[in-house]
DNA sequence: TTGCAGGGGTCAA
DNA sequence: TTGACCCCTGCA
């Protein structure tokens, strides 16, 4: 059948998707935005998501989800996967320069995926000043222990905690899951949103600054998770979390020297605008898998 | 083998 | 503006 462009075909407990473009699983999964897809030995990436475990590959153009179906391919994955928004109009947005078109063709089939915003928050707030490995450990542990269990070819799989759940978390027991300091921010943040003194339903409708003021009120989250939160969750487009990264990136492409974030951000609203956050995606992730400006 | 720096930042002083 | 911070890994 057709549908919104693709052309798509149910088989046993898969969706295929054909036409689709601009779509690598290595660029996607591995760009830093996502912490729950694991690559598996034929090249294909295993993730929990909405609740749900799936396995994704891709091939010329002809995408394939497995453990699932048609219906929800058009509720909830057609949206995750942000397979309504034309990825070559974006690139041609962004590549301004030289830099950027570098960029863009090194991370040519990143998309940007449209994650549960609670889940985003916690697991960005589990990023600072932590490493890649450790995050995915630390996350993983987390929907262990507070998740539900949900099964794909015999294997189980946990998806990420409901607020209430989470919210009735003990610091003790959440230092198992090795996050550190972080825990404290991460109970805190629950029981504020749990509580109803916070609420993450208004941000999509604020401005981007209110969105961002908003988010920095939880504890452990500042301009860098903040950004990150609203980018990854499909929120605001317009934000470019500048991490160390970028930073680097930034300071030796364009600036040419050394910076701060606040220069770097003005920089990026006014060069990039609406586009900034894919912007600083395609440049993470050329930054990071090049180690640009790494000593 | 042991020790130490440092990491996708944030907080507090 | 600057150091401390959980925990783990990499590298002397």
């Amino acid at each position: 059948m057709e549908y919104k462009g693709y052309k798509i075909t149910e088989g046993k407990n898969r969706v295929i998707v054909e036409n689709v473009i601009d779509f690598n699983p290595v660029h996607i999964f591995e760009c830093g935005q996502c912490f729950r897809w694991l690559r598996q030995p034929d090249g294909s990436y295993t993730g929990v998501a909405k609740g749900r475990v799936i396995n994704v590959s891709y091939n010329n153009g002809k995408l394939e989800l497995y453990n699932t179906n048609i219906e929800d391919f058009k509720s909830l994955w057609f949206d995750y996967f942000d397979l309504g928004r034309d990825y070559s109009l974006v690139k041609e947005k962004v590549m301004r320069d030289e830099i950027m078109k570098q960029a863009v063709s090194f991370g040519s089939g990143i998309r940007l995926l449209r994650q549960d915003i609670w889940e985003t928050l916690i697991s960005f707030i589990i990023s600072a000043n932590n490493r890649i490995p450790m995050i995915m450990k630390t996350v993983n542990a987390i929907s262990e222990t507070y998740g539900r269990e949900i099964e794909m070819d015999n294997k189980k799989y946990y998806t990420f905690p409901k607020l209430s759940d989470l919210s009735r978390a003990t610091i003790e027991k959440l230092e198992l899951c090795r996050a550190g300091f972080r825990c404290k921010y991460i109970l805190g943040t629950a029981r504020m949103i749990n509580e109803g003194e916070m609420s993450l339903d208004g941000l999509a409708s604020m401005n981007t600054k209110d969105a961002r003021d908003y988010l920095k009120r939880f504890p452990g989250v500042g301009p860098k998770v903040a950004d990150c939160t609203l980018l990854y969750s499909g929120t605001k487009y317009d934000v470019f979390p500048t991490d160390v990264w970028v930073k680097r990136v930034m300071e030796e492409l364009y600036f040419k020297r050394e910076t701060g974030f606040a220069e770097i951000q003005s920089f990026a609203r006014e060069y990039f605008g609406e586009y900034a956050g894919f912007a600083q995606q395609y440049l993470f992730y050329y930054a990071r898998e090049n180690k640009i400006g790494a000593n």
